[in-house]
DNA sequence: AAAGATATAAAGTACGTACTTAATCAAGGG
DNA sequence: CCCTTGATTAAGTACGTACTTTATATCTTT
């Protein structure tokens, strides 16, 4: 009776990383074939593939049909955020959270927004500014443009009670998000909302949704002072 | 006999995607087990736990062992970034990559680097200021600083030719990665070295690797006005 | 030599079965 | 009543097999 060692995904996974990192396989470098390496570590090929999938998530390896595995050439960092809905955010870290609109109101899209949403002309939106509260202080501003087509049953909800963060993070699912980050001075109007000096440092998250083809929302959330974006450890 | 027809993971994971857009699961609810899924739409047990796992990757769900699969009750937006090397990234959108070493030397960690490392006293590091350009102009610059308890071949490197981010990411592989985003006023030695006036908001990113506990490297990269960061789609 | 057809290699997928792990619940004992 | 112990449940994993998909390479034909 030979004792059947069995081998867990990860443990592979690891074997072969292990590999690359200390060179046996560097970047460039094309693996041995699912099949090989099953059978050099005494599993099956599943566990392979299983442990290989993790690492080509991870952007360590990249696999081709029939072309084979490759360590990475050119190696990236590639990093998860999880961005919660603002009120979770405020409440993890044991503030009080709060909300208020500054504005509402139909209009036409500006091209700024047209062109986030890949549309060819101007479309009717509502637009909504609102502001998240912390400990009672601005936390973040956000501008945000809500199509009316695709989300007719905005116009019931009371924006003054509910976000509409929440209302459509809750009530619309997307397929498809657009995010980007970057840096902005704060202008004399962010400044006021925010209640800071002008010309502050803001970083911004744009986020812009879609379900199948059609627009949901797109916002611009301007942070505080002192905001950082972590990765989720 | 019967045309015995098979399901892809896809069409499983859309189809129970599908029932949590229109919501016959909605946030919190608890979905099936598998195995009932499995029967009701006809296929595999482990074709479900496929098309679960990528919904659960996705952050769509939550699954818990013997707890069940549950539709998540508080909604993240999981993005993820791909972070190439700088010289990759000035290429790709069809720029000259150019770099230049503006200062290296020894010395003791300030309290913020010591910090950043979870160290519990200072060390002594290699602190490398360097530029990135594209077409000339300044594009990226990075304050770095390597261990040399880590990385001691660093010292070998000519780090006026090679930049320490390629040479470091092609020969230190990391097993841990922190990364944070946020936005700063460019102080005015910011504005000197990328060419700008002082005071601009720019965009850093910040990014520091162990391999296992032993600290690698710390970069605050701080880009130049109008720099975003897209996720990867 | 260029273009198209065919073969082939390697990853990807699907399924059934059996076993493992972790969380939860219930029963029993102090 | 609390704590421990055991049973149960549902996800997670491992494996073998068979089939599919997609690049790549080779061969044929014009």
């Amino acid at each position: 009776m030979t004792a059947v060692t069995r081998h867990s995904w990860k443990d592979i996974r690891n074997r072969i990383h292990a590999r690359i990192l200390d060179g046996t396989y560097t970047p460039g470098d094309k693996l041995p074939r699912d099949e090989d390496i099953a059978g050099e570590l005494g599993c099956a090929r599943s566990t392979v593939q299983r442990a290989m999938r993790d690492l080509s998530d991870s952007g360590t390896i990249e696999r081709r049909r029939k072309g084979g595995t490759h360590v990475r050439a050119d190696p990236v960092t590639r990093a998860i955020f999880d961005i919660p809905i603002t009120r979770r955010e405020v409440e993890q870290k044991g503030s009080v959270y709060g909300y208020q609109l500054i504005s509402q109101g139909i209009a036409q899209t500006p091209r700024s927004v047209t062109a986030k949403f890949g549309l060819q002309a101007p479309a009717t939106m509502l637009r909504v500014q609102a502001l998240h509260l912390a400990d009672q202080g601005p936390f973040i501003y956000e501008d945000r443009w809500v199509c009316l087509q695709t989300v007719p049953e905005i116009s019931n909800v009371d924006l003054e009670r509910e976000s509409a963060n929440e209302w459509l993070v809750r009530n619309k699912p997307y397929s498809r998000c657009d995010l980007r980050f970057y840096a902005i001075k704060a202008s004399s109007h962010d400044a006021r909302v925010l209640e800071i000096a002008p010309g502050e440092a803001l970083f911004v998250m744009e986020r812009t949704t879609w379900i199948g083809t059609k627009p949901i929302t797109t916002v611009k959330a301007v942070t505080t002072p002192g905001y950082q974006l972590l990765t989720q450890i």
